[in-house]
DNA sequence: CTGACTGCAAACCCTTTGCAGACCG
DNA sequence: CGGTCTGCAAAGGGTTTGCAGTCAG
């Protein structure tokens, strides 16, 4: 199930300078929780990793589980895959198209276009299992939000991941 | 914001027949519901819609809509944008690869296209943002998922969408 | 009429947060 | 030691469900 292992070691390696550079620290919990993903094939969630990490760590906790998780997407040490947290979308349209997805307010939009629908199934994805179709969407800014971004105004970004306030924010 | 009168009334003819056609009712929710969607060009959530509804309908309950919603799926009338309610998940893999995802079990494994990488944002996209990149995904169904149904054993689908049971199920 | 559908409220799942104690550097 | 991290427990947001009454056909 685990890839190779020195390919393992190698990201451990690269995650702990990441995290030294960061000036966050190195615990055991955060050691074992990417090791969890770094050493899987699949890619596990939050509950699937917790349980993995249970094996070494008896007493971590789901929470830290997330808070690590998102501190090392933050970090860019790992990346998620898939919207977070968002509610399902609904569409009418039946007919083939493809989505414009803004990153900043996960608005989506339909677009047409011959060279996606044309995309055939690579023949890498052959030992995987059966293909049925190749999804292709854009990602981007929309207008609107770029609009907001130009006129100085700060607003919540779509995946606002909160971050734990540190003791210093927590002061003022 | 609507989109074109005509095609919104077209798809609400085909809505009626396919509900006709299945024996489910024709109810004020569920036009309503309907029309909610076939009329929005954003892909709205559950919540969007409700909200639509309830200008009309004043009194609908939000798992109405829900309930509702799951219904034309299943009957083929609209789609889903997105995994529904499902984890987010984790991957330390940052290179650029693409994600062979099971449609039944929600496996993601990752493999490489050169054909899949190569693609470029298509100018149709323009008008709608600045584009950032396109991610393109194969669907599919992982060789698992098809030697259990090879074997004929009924397992629980990963978009599981439970129904309510009707009366004739209840009385068993 | 009668079973499918609805509204209500409470439950559920995944994720987040406030707090106080534990631990890295 | 100081401030970051952790575990706990309780809250939160989105979605689901059991129930009893309502309504379409």
């Amino acid at each position: 199930m685990p890839i190779n292992k020195t390919e393992v070691d190698r990201r451990l390696i690269l995650f702990k300078a990441t995290l030294k550079e960061s000036g966050s620290k190195l615990t055991h919990q955060r050691l074992e929780i990417f090791r969890a993903i770094a050493s899987s094939l699949e890619h596990p969630d939050a509950e699937a990793i917790f349980r993995t990490v249970q094996r070494r760590l008896p007493t971590v906790s789901l929470d830290t589980v997330y808070r690590t998780l998102w501190k090392l997407r933050d970090l860019g040490s790992i990346a998620t895959l898939g919207p977070r947290h968002e509610s399902v979308r609904f569409d009418a349209n039946l007919e083939h198209h493809h989505h414009f997805v803004c990153v900043r307010c996960g608005l989506a939009r339909d677009f047409m276009s011959a060279q996606l629908s044309a995309l055939r199934v690579p023949a890498a994805v052959r030992r995987l299992g059966s293909a049925v179709a190749v999804r292709a969407d854009v990602y981007g800014v929309c207008d609107r939000c770029a609009r907001r971004e130009a006129a100085g105004q700060k607003r919540k970004q779509f995946p606002s991941y909160k971050r734990r306030k540190t003791s210093q924010e927590k002061r003022i």
